[in-house]
DNA sequence: TTCCAGGGAAAGC
DNA sequence: GCTTTCCATGGA
């Protein structure tokens, strides 16, 4: 398949403040083209549909894309549901946080103006199916061999020459799937190979992309039993696909970094011990005491990157 | 060599 | 029921 070398061009602006590069390679989002990152713009491609974006000030990015249309609405609207534009970032950190902890609030500033993005949720529960006790760089380079293996190749012609892209793979490539060749894609590891292939036909079934579309009000313990019953999905998985895939921005994953700045910036005791069910519920629910329940996930991602990068002082990838 | 990386599930108590 | 061990691999 080849597509026209026509770019479509559209620029976006903004009231509030998007963070784009912090918000790209902030890892919520494995689908980045890296070259493309290093030179200033992000591509990525979304349903046979290529975007690239740059960004002209905090205010403005521009869009260029190879159709008009992702998912059979105007770019910009695409764009705006992407970036989670319509949410005002504002609200999510209390006045009652800021005094309380005036060290965090002045080392998060930076950050604050970092996007929780609404990604496919499908692409969301492979990819951190693939997330399993292993490394960021080696996350990519999995949800990269899937979708080179099993997902749409598109080729983008340009003057300079050919730029390469696969869509990622559709629920029904990933259900037939072999599981001993999707394997080689997952770090040789089989068990996750299979359970993302059975996670899979439950989303063909419908089964899981109903509980997708209902997703948005409903209980949040509920559509985590609903993600949980799928074997290789645990709590935290869960809720880095309702945050991340669903856009349910309560939804607060607790991982090793975030284990670490619980302890490290809010001294909960509970986060130097080990992150079983138990724990990590309580961990949960002291979490949302500071950060308040409502956008507990959204506050909780600006810390994960700000802590990466300003305490361990980790590079994006 | 050892330890850690956006954990989950089986085994053990 | 809660806790410990195992899985699996690449990079520092």
């Amino acid at each position: 398949m080849s597509i026209s070398n026509k770019l479509y061009t559209s620029i976006l602006s903004q009231k509030s403040q998007l963070n784009l590069r912090d918000t790209v390679l902030s890892g919520q989002s494995f689908r980045w083209n890296l070259n493309e990152i290093l030179k200033g713009y992000y591509s990525t491609i979304i349903d046979r549909t290529i975007v690239f974006i740059r960004e002209i000030n905090v205010n403005t990015i521009e869009i260029l894309s190879t159709n008009k249309n992702v998912y059979d609405t105007p770019i910009n609207e695409f764009l705006k549901h992407l970036f989670s534009l319509d949410f005002q970032e504002e609200t999510v950190f209390s006045s009652r946080f800021k005094e309380k902890f005036p060290e965090v609030w002045n080392l998060v500033q930076p950050y604050r103006s970092v996007r929780v993005m609404r990604q496919d949720p499908f692409e969301i529960m492979v990819t951190f199916m693939c997330a399993q006790g292993i490394g960021m760089h080696l996350i990519r380079r999995q949800v990269s061999m899937i979708a080179e293996r099993y997902g749409q190749k598109i080729i983008l012609e340009l003057p300079e020459g050919e730029m390469v892209f696969y869509g990622f793979p559709t629920p029904s490539a990933l259900a037939s799937a072999d599981p001993n060749e999707l394997a080689v894609c997952t770090n040789n590891n089989r068990i996750r190979a299979a359970n993302i292939i059975a996670m899979a036909r439950s989303f063909e079934s419908g089964k899981l992309a109903l509980a997708c579309v209902g997703s948005g009000k409903c209980d949040l313990e509920t559509l985590r039993e609903t993600l949980c019953v799928h074997s290789g999905i645990g709590l935290k998985i869960a809720d880095c696909i309702a945050l991340f895939g669903l856009g349910r921005f309560d939804a607060f994953p607790i991982d090793t970094h975030v284990k670490q700045y619980l302890w490290e910036w809010f001294g909960i005791e509970e986060a130097r011990h080990s992150l079983t069910e138990k724990n990590y519920r309580i961990l949960q629910e002291k979490a949302r005491a500071i950060l308040g329940a409502e956008y507990a996930g959204y506050a909780g991602h600006i810390l994960f990157h700000c802590w990466r990068k300003e305490v361990k002082k980790m590079k994006a990838f």
